[in-house]
DNA sequence: CTGGGGAAGGGGCCC
DNA sequence: TGGGCCCCTTCCCCA
């Protein structure tokens, strides 16, 4: 079974060209997996670099809903979620995106439960890459000499803002606000972060330390693994109170439980019409409904 | 076309 | 400082 999915995922990382059929099928989220890596493009890479984050989200927003239980583990009368829901401030407008993008939460659990992932034999975060690469949250040798290292550096890295300042005093004696904030730069691509451990943590997500041991799949962190782990298990430890449907990741779990919601967490700005997920309502905008943001 | 599910990536926070 | 977990977000696919 094992050498038949590698067969499978090195079969479509050769055949990347055309995934558009291979992705479909058995071994399509596999071949789909292989070839994100492949591309490497980071899309979804939106959370980089807050000079001016607002440190912890307000998670006592959102603990009237359930009194901080774990959704998975709501009764199923929680019928004021929704409601209570919309009639805080978590009601997104598409307008205020931007402006909401870093301040909005939703932590609805506390430590949680029923994700015990036991499998251990298959938890073992990378077999080989954890060992090298993962404890220490640097790259491997090889790769060493291509991120930056404190070590290797008298100060950090700054921004290009930060540099041109230090450039313009080169004699030194003007370091103020850029020194005040230094920066780290990954050398695999242009992010740059406040501390060196959020740095190292992103360098994992080129050095991929955490490989499935069923398909050979590389992920930054161990938790991705499990995550990915689950999709080969069918493990799935979060349910819906108010339906038999069970999901892998509960992140998907809540988004499934906006469907159940007469109304929904998203709100158009215009129209008024919600949304259970903020891509549909970006969606919805972008395709007209509200010519103003679209 | 829309809505929903599955999978995944990433930063932040806590211990 | 690092690991684990949380949450958000995005992309893709399918009904």
């Amino acid at each position: 079974m094992m050498m038949m999915m590698m067969v499978m995922a090195v079969g479509c990382a050769l055949l990347g060209g055309s995934n558009a059929t291979l992705e479909r099928g058995i071994s399509g989220t596999i071949c789909r997996g292989l070839l994100k890596l492949e591309n490497f493009n980071m899309p979804r890479s939106f959370l980089v670099k807050k000079y001016f984050t607002s440190k912890r989200p307000n998670y006592s927003e959102l603990e009237c809903q359930n009194g901080g239980l774990p959704l998975a583990e709501l009764p199923a009368v929680a019928n004021d979620f929704p409601v209570t829901c919309l009639t805080t401030s978590l009601v997104w407008d598409i307008s205020l995106l931007p402006s909401l993008q870093n301040h909005t939460s939703s932590s609805l659990s506390t430590n949680q439960g029923p994700l015990d992932l036991s499998s251990p034999s298959s938890l073992s975060c990378s077999s080989s890459g954890e060992e090298d690469e993962g404890r220490t949250s640097d790259p491997p040798s090889p790769d060493s000499s291509d991120t930056y290292h404190p070590q290797q550096s008298s100060r950090p890295r700054r921004s290009n803002k930060s540099r041109a300042a230090q450039e313009q005093s080169e004699s030194g004696s003007a370091i103020t606000a850029a020194a005040t904030r230094p920066a780290f730069f990954c050398k695999h691509c242009p992010k740059e972060y406040n501390s060196l451990g959020a740095l190292k943590m992103h360098i994992r997500s080129h050095t991929l330390p955490c490989v499935c041991p069923t398909c050979g799949k590389a992920f930054s962190r161990p938790w991705l693994l499990r995550g990915h782990i689950r999709t080969h298990t069918g493990e799935r430890p979060f349910s819906c109170p108010h339906c038999n449907r069970a999901f892998a990741d509960r992140s998907n779990l809540r988004a499934h439980l906006q469907t159940h919601a007469d109304v929904k967490k998203y709100q158009c700005g215009t129209c008024s019409r919600t949304f259970s997920r903020m891509s549909l309502l970006q969606k919805h905008s972008t395709a007209g409904c509200c010519p103003s943001t679209a």
